[in-house]
This record gives structure tokens, C-alpha cells and sequence, in this order.
DNA sequence: ATGAAAGCGCTAACAT
DNA sequence: ATGTTAGCGCTTTCAT
């Protein structure tokens, strides 16, 4: 369906194009130096001039002209962020909380999302390269690619991820496995299975690593199943999980929350109960985690640190010299969340 | 926890600052101009100098600087979108679909998230402007203040809301409205609560008109309650929903779906049984609304389609002169999704 | 306190 | 086919 706004008038007068310093100088009877002065804030104008001449840039409605002015100076005060998936909350509650670091550095950010391509990712890291951004936070598809070879000339800071050569800020991923291995031991689970995340991506592997070495000697790892970090199910993890009963599984242990959750609403389909049947627990705390029933128990990510972290770390590196400076790895601490999802196992 | 890479060494060459088509031409023995023919595809240039050029920007990891072109060119082929609320999952199936759309443009997104605040989106907007996008999808936090007058002195596109003298893109709320009004009447309901959105916001008031007028005459609108678009329920709400057994409410309308999820957690936390005890439907279909248990009947929204007809009209705008053309509105089709969390009430 | 002018990297009209 | 050059809007040094 589409109408025309008849009723919508033109009513305002149209420049022909964005007014410039050039413009207000020239209104004003002042030359461009001025004008950026006042814009600036700096250099020494006075006060009738000033106030002058911020009256007619408001008049006009002056906008600055980042790109010029970044031009000029060889920097533009914008930082890239790039995404894997914006689909997950988790990297939703990332961006929000890199958005509001980068804000304290007085930096904005540009926001791409690469939906798990290799080549999405790489003409993204081109792209704002090209741009101009002053420096790149990357959240990698996975390590099958050496990024640093992309060689993009700013400064970059990889999150969450290993790669060669860079700076570094990850969480606990294999603190956050073993984490979970001892709840569910204490809770008198003995018999697992693993829905774990991706293999080519190292915090997958290490959580997986951390709850493996974790449970040893006394838990059994029943099954162990590779599945991408989505809340639709694979095939074969829903053939493995129609048989827990059979296999005795007391305890389902996911890759990420998003998985957990496909887990917890599979098993209700098949009507196997959690945590009575079955416990079950996620990786992540994205908000939706608490909301489930049974609430899920899960590792909670610093979320706030590692944005505050890479912000940080990018604007030093910026500032100093990017080249100069040793990589850096950070590394944050992780927190187990229990919820309703893991109880004890009901003996039979 | 902070480590150095002792074992990371610098191994690449330092260029001081990154390679312009100054320093390809003066390697190469041409022009700038012959390079800059090269590298945008136009001009004529012999097939060898073609070569050799391509072959010597590569080595040097020439990256194109957007910004310097765009001022020369007076666009820059990059697109902002303004999204009120990085969480709520509707907006990143939107972003996504925003993307996408803008490729097939050939336009690049820069991504700006403004977390409900008037102010934020207010400088969102002014640095997105100043950062010389070509033109803006704007996601407006509400309607209570008139976008119009920011200004910006570049095309607007408001995506969902209704706003003066600019274009529009929108969806059949009020059809929503009554869609779900008729599909719970035919279902034998009769006593409905009504868990609204924002009332400053178009798309909200429309739902509940057209749930509220399509319920006449025969059904009853026994609360109606405002909340906002977000997970957490509010007091007032929980006490509603406590009730709804006692005051015979046998169908709750949410405002969207984040709402209907707070609400079936909460009632399933009561013991209030959904659907035998109450009916439960949402609004938007985000991708855990499938995934709830029972899976949350609901209205599609026709995200892809807002998202096409926003870049297209957004693009033709940029392309045509945007001060010329009368002011659009596209509404596109809305469609019930029938799932579980509605059934017939259970006569007592 | 104010202004003139150079130059950031690029494109394209206009030479040659 | 290739080169010269003006100028996009801005900041800032160096004059005045």
C-alpha cells in the first residue's frame, strides 16, 4: 500500500547544500580561522565574535564536517566494531556495553554485523578501514583465518577470540567449564552429555576442555556433540537427546545459553522434564536465560569489563603508537549462575 | 588477570602511515590521476600500467580513503541507522534485514543504537549527519518530539512511527490489532486483559485500537494496562496478572513480545497454566517467541519488506533529490501466527 | 585578536 | 593514454 502525503507540505527553505565554516565566515565578516576557532573552542577569539558567530552557525544550522576534519588531522575519533551475529542477545549486551565505553573515550562507533561470513568479516574490517576509523574492535567469526594478515593499518583488538599477534580480551572460558563440571558433580551428576559450540573457535573448545578435565575421575562424558551456536537444533542433537533417559544423562551441558535454550524446549516437546529428568546448563547469561522455565543455570560473561577492557586497550594503543606497544591478552573472570535448570539427579 | 605476548614478536615492516595513490603513483612512475582511474575501474588506461598499478597497490596494502573521496564526491555511500534498543531481538532481525537491503544498493551501514533516550538519539542523528552518511533509517525512540526540526540537511527515512513531513515506513498495526481480536473471539473468549506498550508511540496505540474496537461488541476489556517493551514486568502487571483467574480474564493481549514473555514466565511461576488457564498473545514474532513453552502465538512483523522499502526509499530519495519529492508513506502487511499459547478457554 | 594559506587524499574536467 | 590541476571542508602555523 502506498499513498502520497498530500496534506504534507513543504514548509521549510531549502539550501542547496550543508552550510560550511565558509558560509558562516562569510556571514559573519570573519575569515574561516575564525569560525573554527569558535567551533573548536579554541584559539583566541572574543567574546562579541564568538557569540556572534555561534549565533549565525546555529541560525544556519551548521553541521561540522567530520570527514574534512578528520582529514586534517589524521584521525577521526570513531572506532569499529565488528560482530559475528546480532541476532544473539549476547552480542547485543556487548555492543551496548562497548558503545558505552567507547563513549567515556569520547569515541564513537560504527557497528557492523558480519553474520558469520569469512568474507562479510573481512570486506567489514576493509571497509572501515577505509573509512577511517582510528581502530577496529573485532568479535571473530572463528580462528580458521589469520586476521592479522588482513593488514588493515589501525590498530586492532580481537575479543573473545585467539588470534595470533594481536591484543587479546577473553573471559575464563575454561574456568567457566570446570565451573560447571563441579556444580553438577556436587549436585551427584555423574553421567553427561556435551552440546558444545563450534570447534574452529577457541572459547568453544576450552569450555568444553575445562568441564571435560573437570568431571574426570568420576564423571562419564555419555556422548559429545558439536553444534553452532543457535537456538534451532541440529538433527543429531535431537536424536541424542530423545534417548537421555535410555543412556542415563542426568545432566545436558550446551555450548551457549541460545542452544541451551533449543535443549530446554526440545526436551519439553518430548516430555522429559528439567531438572527433574534431566538437568541443563548454558554459557553466557544473555537476559532471556532468567526468563525460561525452569530458569537456566548458566555462566555469566563480564560483559561490561571485556567492552570496557577492549575499549581501553584500543584507545592506548592508538594514542601510542600502535606498533610500538607488546600485544596484550586480558583475561576476565567468569561467574556461575544457579538457577532452576540443574537440581540433583532423582534416583531411580 | 594481565600477561604480556612475551612470545609474540613484531614481524611485519612498519609503514609510518598508510599508503595514498601519491605513493603507488610515484612507485609505479604514473600520475595520481592514472592511479586513481585504476583503482575506480575508470578511464582508460593501458592494459600493462593497469597491471603494474594494481600489482604495486597491492604490495603496499593500499586502502582506498573513503572519507577524502566523499568529499570530493559530496556522498559517501554509507547509510546510518538509528535503532532505539540493541536487545530487543526485533531490532536486530531489522538491522539485519536493513543490511542486506542496503548491499544490493551498494551502500555501506554505519549502526548507531540510542538505548530509549531522546538526547542520545538527538546526537546519534547529528554525528551520523556530520559524519556525512548520505541519509538515515531512523527506529525513533517515540514520537514526542518532532524529528523534523533536528534538521540534519540530509534524507530521512523513520522506520515504525509516525512522524510529520517525512517519509514513512509502517505496518499494519491496527490490522494487528484486530487480527488477534478475531482469532481470540472465534477461539470462545470473551473477558480479555489488555498489557499495552508506550501510549506515545503510533505503532502501540494502533494494536490496541484495533484489538479494542475489533472485540465489539460482544467481548470485554476487563483491564487495560500501559508497560513498557521490555522483558521485566512491572508491579501493577504482576498484579493483574495474579487476579486474572478471580476476575475471569481468560486471554492476555501483550503489547509485544518481550511482554507476552515476561507475562507466561510469571504466570508460570503463579501456577497459572497457559493456555488452559489463560491465553497468552504476543506481537512481532521475534525468534524466541517459537521457543517459549508453549511456543507464543503472535503477528509477524514484515521485517524484510520494512527494511527493502526503507532502503529504496531512503536510496531514490539520496538519488533524486530529497527536498523535490513528496513525502511517502508504506504500509506493509502484518499476518497472525497461530501457535500455542492460545486455545479455546476451558469452560468451568 | 584575527587572517592568510598550506595541505590532508581524492576525483574529474581539461590539457597534452 | 596519461598528466596537471582545482577544490571538496577543515585545522593550524605563522604572520600581522
Amino acid at each position: 500500500v502506498v499513498h502520497n502525503h498530500d496534506d504534507l507540505k513543504m514548509r521549510t527553505s531549502f539550501p542547496s547544500s550543508k552550510p560550511t565554516i565558509r558560509d558562516i565566515a562569510d556571514k559573519a565578516g570573519v575569515s574561516i580561522a575564525t569560525v573554527s576557532y569558535v567551533v573548536n573552542g579554541n584559539g583566541s577569539v572574543s567574546a562579541e565574535i564568538r557569540k556572534k558567530v555561534k549565533q549565525i552557525a546555529e541560525d544556519l544550522g551548521y553541521q561540522q564536517n567530520r570527514a574534512a576534519r578528520a582529514m586534517k588531522l589524521g584521525r577521526s575519533e570513531v572506532l569499529g566494531l565488528v560482530i559475528p551475529n546480532l541476532e544473539n542477545p549476547f552480542f547485543a549486551s556487548l555492543s551496548q556495553a562497548v558503545l558505552l565505553a567507547a563513549e567515556s573515550h569520547h569515541y564513537q562507533v560504527f557497528f557492523v554485523g558480519t553474520e558469520g561470513s569469512h568474507e562479510t568479516q573481512k570486506t567489514a574490517l576493509h571497509r572501515l578501514a577505509q573509512q577511517g576509523v582510528d581502530g577496529v574492535i573485532l568479535f571473530p567469526v572463528d580462528e580458521s583465518e589469520a586476521i592479522g594478515s588482513y593488514s588493515l593499518g589501525i590498530p586492532l583488538v580481537v575479543l573473545d577470540r585467539e588470534l595470533e599477534a594481536l591484543d587479546l580480551v577473553q573471559a575464563e572460558y575454561y574456568k567457566g567449564g570446570r565451573l560447571i563440571a563441579e556444580h553438577l558433580l556436587q549436585l551427584g551428576h555423574v553421567r553427561f552429555g556435551l552440546l558444545e559450540g563450534p570447534r574452529n573457535v577457541s572459547n568453544s573448545r576450552d569450555r568444553s576442555l575445562g568441564f571435560v578435565e573437570a568431571i574426570q575421575p568420576h564423571g562419564q562424558l555419555v556422548w559429545r556433540e558439536t553444534h553452532p551456536y543457535t537456538l534451532a537444533l541440529t538433527h543429531t542433537a535431537k536424536s541424542l537427546l530423545v534417548q537421555v533417559k535410555q543412556m542415563g544423562v542426568t545432566a545436558i551441558v550446551c555450548g551457549n545459553d541460545l542452544i541451551a535454550m533449543g535443549v530446554m524446549q526440545y526436551l519439553q516437546i518430548e516430555k522429559i522434564r528439567v531438572p527433574d529428568d534431566v538437568s541443563v546448563v548454558g554459557f553466557d547469561d544473555i537476559s532471556f536465560a532468567h526468563m525460561m522455565t525452569p530458569s537456566l543455570t548458566t555462566i555469566k560473561m563480564p560483559v561490561i569489563g571485556m567492552a570496557t577492557a577492549a575499549v581501553d586497550l584500543l584507545a592506548h594503543r592508538i594514542n601510542e603508537g600502535w606498533q610500538q606497544l607488546e600485544h596484550q591478552r586480558i583475561i576476565l573472570d567468569v561467574k556461575l549462575i544457579v538457577r532452576n535448570s540443574s537440581a540433583p539427579p532423582i534416583s531411580r
